[in-house]
DNA sequence: CGTCTATTTGAATGTACTCAAAAGCGGTGG
DNA sequence: CCACCGCTTTTGAGTACATTCAAATAGACG
């Protein structure tokens, strides 16, 4: 049913014929996680790359103190799972929980293999998002050293206003690599700025 | 002359045949920067993607208060550039400079898009590169996140010990998003543990 | 409605930074 | 061959940004 969201996404960066398209569909499942559970764990080797329909998750790896870190936030129209492990087919550190009722389009390593050959368009799809990921990820390293808590946020709210509504502070927070106690102190301090410009008006 | 470390930097994915190889060769350039030069820099569109076959690069970019952050070092058999731009071919804004006398072979962007269609395999090869540098700024985030500036010098250290001697200390600490001196203290403490430990052995 | 979790607030603390100055190192020219 | 210059590294003192811990409040879900 959600097929047509999909199709849109790869219609960004390929145009697929009809056979292709069903081709790709063939080798798709629809899978559906509860909130709370898992789409990758660590230990376990990431078998599917997952194409979020509805919902929201968030990807974390726990550090050897048994902090959790968030890696990455998702919700609809995006990709997630824990790629290095998807990429190695090794087992991955990251755990990928639902954080409501998610529920993905997913292709196996295998069949995305097979898919690679048959349908070379597909290569040339992943390769493209493969590198906008790596330049957004770029984009985030250069954010997290040159900016301070503060504007790390507010870029945040300005690039994804649709995840800051989905997910909890708590999360985000971690996202952005501070305490949710010092995000909740950074957003007191922005709406008392603003207070106090509208006051001088 | 130094073609053969490209020929085997490619092989490390893909297996080329003598065909595809010249046919790559033929669309690719030597290029020559001395100490100091710029292989990309701020507001210019980074045309080619470039693999070091001699010297040491950084790369780096200048925030809104003029500090320089650097986001990437390599040396010989890496591949250098200003990914972002070079996928967008949009104006960048990062620097790459020569630390010493660098030689490159490089490929322009028109160039590889046409190679991408006569030697599908290049296709793949820089699917597969752009996947493991994307894994590996995952590994540096969820590195800079978890552990503190002491830890993420010591994993450096082990991970790329050809990098440590090639380049300044001063570039490594802005690299690992801390300050010169302070990783200068780090250092020292860390040789004063050693002695300690061995003093009460 | 009650419980569990998330968020807010405050106080004390710490890690890493800035600034300034001294010491070390390498290259260049007299 | 040595003296000087510039740049990098080291060291110390003071500071700031962000953290941890603890407690109170607010919100979500069954």
């Amino acid at each position: 049913m959600e097929d047509a969201l999909l199709f849109a996404n790869f219609s960004r960066y390929v145009a697929l014929t009809e056979n292709e398209w069903q081709l790709i569909l063939s080798k798709s499942i629809a899978r559906s996680f509860k909130r709370g559970e898992y789409i990758t764990a660590e230990g376990e080797v990431n078998r599917y790359t997952n194409f979020i329909t509805k919902g929201s998750c968030r990807t974390y790896y726990i550090d050897e103190n048994g902090q959790e870190h968030v890696i990455q936030l998702a919700i609809r129209d995006w990709w997630i799972g824990d790629f290095p492990s998807f990429i190695t087919q090794q087992p991955g550190q990251l755990y990928t929980e639902a954080l409501e009722e998610v529920e993905t389009i997913s292709i196996s390593f295998d069949h995305l293999q097979q898919l690679y050959s048959d349908v070379p368009k597909l290569e040339r799809f992943f390769r493209l998002i493969t590198q906008q990921a790596y330049a957004s990820f770029q984009k985030r390293i250069l954010l997290n050293m040159g900016f301070d808590a503060e504007q790390r946020y507010l870029d945040f709210r300005e690039k994804y206003p649709a995840i800051e509504n989905a997910i909890s502070q708590k999360h985000i927070a971690s996202y952005l690599g501070m305490s949710a106690e010092f995000l909740s102190k950074i957003k007191k301090r922005i709406h008392l700025k603003l207070k106090t410009r509208k006051d001088s008006l």
